[in-house]
DNA sequence: CTATATTGTCTCAATCTGGAACAATAATAT
DNA sequence: ATATTATTGTTCCAGATTGAGACAATATAG
């Protein structure tokens, strides 16, 4: 039995798992001007679901977020918000998880652990999508790049949660903006046009901004500065590049 | 054995409990222009703690945090808002809870449910002063009302998680003031002046607000009506009274 | 009846915002 | 080479919002 084997025996019998408490994990990454987030397939089950994952007995919580966010896709220290706990008795249901067991050629017993209740903290990640290289977990196949507006139908309550993390990134757009951490500096290139910062708001708030206002705003918060060289490939005056201000 | 201690033995035991999830609140009040939370006294310990709970097993998260809210204060249709949970392994500390146990003259094992680690999600309520007749928990003696700078050290991370209420309802209170539920009708009486009402914002924010822009902005929300008859008791002219308009 | 504190209303300047205008310019079409 | 086109950097102005104060009105205390 080798290491990883070794890794997903203990984690199938949730041998030094905090019992009955999970994380789900909205993760979100930019490209090509759109919004997508990271979502595991099961082959033969038509099923899809939120990365996610559980708590050692002798970890944070907030550790453990950032373990499963490093298992999925590769990347430490990036910023993640724990968002809600979802709670509800409606939200387990032992079918989809019995299901995806027994495509992987399981049979689990009826009190598997896998199969009770569980609370799930929800966090959301903000990633660099190019540096991103996801991988799917030991009961799924594939972990796959969804764009928001094209997302399937997750288990269990899945969609809620990511509607609930899209709320809570939009609603945290502003005090963030004005911040000193940079949140936006992972979705966009190290040096970025104003158009291509603007295009990644219009993007999460879901809504058109005015160009001179926005440019304005950002400015004056003083978290940019401004390149010598500049932008080319487009048939029209070259824009500046910007970068975000070290801290 | 009555049906009080039944109850006490069960939760004692931890029976029908979720285990290592419990949930803390923060339960805001506010009289004589102060803001204040309620807080459990234990006696001959000189320890203290924020009012908190456990999830039953075929109870949903929210409900539960209703049902604690309502054992404490006697109130339901209150407004609740879980702003965050806590899972710091640092956060659990097993002496503060056996001394509380000790001096209600229990000897818990060693592994006893209540000694082990604990994932905690907080909440906090907004609560009228006057309408909450606050009662202690069955490990508890008292259950009283600390004004917010007055607080004692409180047990374990309470006095973070008070912190972290105190942060949440701060931001959400530009958000909560746009939207359509007057989130902070119970803690005024139901007619009130504009200054009892900008006291109410001032002492939240900690900061003073002037007085003309406060009105402009609250009237121009369509959240309240003026009533006709007018308030006395002061030695100067009379204010008129306000309402929020039911919806 | 006068003094006092607080209120309702108004004003004015300062600031911020939405929206448009306009020249500059890198690639493309002619 | 020159004109065309799309987009950019910048400026401007009208309208809205905000900060700070002025002032008369008035319920109670003295």
């Amino acid at each position: 039995m080798d290491e990883k084997d070794e890794r997903f025996e203990q984690n199938f019998e949730g041998v030094g798992y905090l019992p009955g408490l999970a994380m789900d994990f909205v993760i979100f990454g930019f490209d090509q001007h759109q919004l997508k987030i990271l979502i595991l397939e099961y082959q033969n089950t038509s099923l899809y679901a939120l990365p996610g994952g559980f708590v050692k007995e002798k970890e944070n919580l907030n550790d453990a977020a950032r373990r499963v966010l490093l298992e999925r896709t590769g990347l430490s220290d990036i910023y993640i918000d724990q968002f809600y706990t979802f709670g509800d008795l409606a939200r387990y249901d032992e079918v989809p998880l019995r299901t995806i067991m027994q495509a992987k050629g399981i049979s689990p017993a009826a009190d598997h652990w896998l199969l009770r209740r569980f609370i799930s903290v929800g966090y959301y990640a903000l990633i660099d999508f190019r540096k991103a290289a996801p991988r799917p977990d030991p009961l799924s196949d594939t972990c796959v790049w969804y764009t928001l507006d094209k997302l399937p139908t997750l288990m269990l309550d899945h969609n809620v949660i990511v509607q609930k993390a899209l709320e809570t990134l939009r609603a945290d757009l502003d005090r963030k903006l004005g911040g000193y951490e940079s949140w936006a500096a992972p979705l966009l290139p190290k040096a970025f046009t104003m158009s291509e910062l603007q295009k990644l708001y219009e993007t999460i708030l879901g809504q058109k901004l005015r160009r001179s206002s926005f440019q304005r705003k950002v400015l004056g918060l003083d978290i940019l500065e401004r390149l010598e060289k500049q932008y080319s490939g487009g048939a029209h005056k070259a824009p500046y590049l910007y970068q975000f201000i070290a801290r």
